[in-house]
DNA sequence: ACGATAGCAGACAGGTCTGTCTAGTGTCGG
DNA sequence: CCGACACTAGACAGACCTGTCTGCTATCGT
């Protein structure tokens, strides 16, 4: 009987280790900068597996920007599940994202890195899927916490998500996160107030 | 007479054409896509010219970054003239970035684009600059506004322009620029009224 | 026991990239 | 007139990159 199951007991497939690898990699150097001879090495992969698996670099890429939507969303489901109040679930977003930013491999958002060294294509498409769920969430949220206008709110706080990621990035400091969390909260009383008025 | 001086009406020098070959061709494609190749072809230049003049292509990288640089100031300092007053000038700043925004070849920070495909080395020398300078713009703006801590609205106006920045790129639309400006006046009011009190 | 499946190791082709080098051309100042 | 200088055209080396192919091995379901 020892160890029976696959799931979790054997070591991963090459699948998964190469998306570990090319997480890490991708995400740490850039889309282009990394071959794929780097990505196999580190996976421990023999290259045929990876064009088995991906068809190409491009597929590879895909599915790590999808890996990194899919994470995304349940670090946030998780991240927001702590906070009781709606209010407070809606300033968590920021919460979560000063922790992100104060991670030590922090280097900003990966579908903006991507978009920036490859124009159009696979990039471009889970890009536009993760942004329209963050602005989602956020619109969600903005309505629980009573905004009378809640996608207007989101189209706000979204560029305070944005600012954020890229100013920790580019200052390695994750101080704009916390200071994006004052100013969205402001935003918040602000409409609201007007919301009563 | 005729054509004597050589400052404006000979052919621009090689050091010239290559930095505006650089710099189309490395901001709408990205630094890492863009080789040696393309440049001196777009450039009308032998490649021994390039590297006798910007030694190799990081070089080049530099210089079109310092281009960059130098452009971006000299455009606030044009935009922001014709502002009369200080809350108008502060403001003005994300007037003139939704300008940018709007333009058809627009495609977001080259600095950020820059640092996404390269890691440290001169282009995060560059930006490093070049964010200093936005930063130290924003707080002598917000002082001469009358904010009582120009630093702090500066730290928060800064999240301003990089989210507006990076959503009109990846959004592919300039309304993060128009928002941004809204969140700003809201934002300056604020800290006007919280500096009357 | 056995075929199918998944995976490994590595050679290989064809292309692209940076950077160097040679050799020649034109254009100035003095 | 001439030497310095800036520049051009293009071959070349060496590295690296993607993607394909061959041959081999182990493990699993039946």
């Amino acid at each position: 009987m020892s160890a029976a199951s696959p799931p979790a007991l054997r070591r991963p497939s090459a699948r998964d280790r190469l998306l570990a690898a090319a997480d890490e990699l991708f995400y740490a150097e850039g889309v282009h900068t990394v071959g794929i001879d780097r990505v196999i090495e580190r996976a421990g992969v023999a290259k045929a597996s990876l064009y088995s698996c991906f068809g190409n670099k491009e597929g590879l890429v895909r599915a790590y920007l999808e890996g990194r939507h899919r994470r995304r969303q349940e670090r946030f489901r998780a991240g927001l599940e702590r906070f009781t109040t709606p209010r407070d679930r809606l300033l968590g977003v920021f919460d979560v994202l000063a922790e992100q930013a104060a991670a030590a491999n922090f280097r900003g958002c990966a579908f903006y890195n991507a978009s920036a060294e490859s124009t159009g294509g696979a990039v471009q498409e889970v890009s536009d899927t993760s942004r329209a769920w963050t602005r989602g969430l956020l619109t969600e949220l903005a309505r629980d916490a009573g905004a009378p206008d809640p996608a207007g709110l989101a189209d706000r706080l979204v560029i305070l998500y944005d600012g954020s990621t890229v100013g920790a990035r580019m200052d390695r400091s994750p101080a704009a996160a916390t200071t994006a969390r004052v100013v969205a909260e402001a935003l918040l009383d602000a409409a609201l107030a007007a919301g009563r008025a």
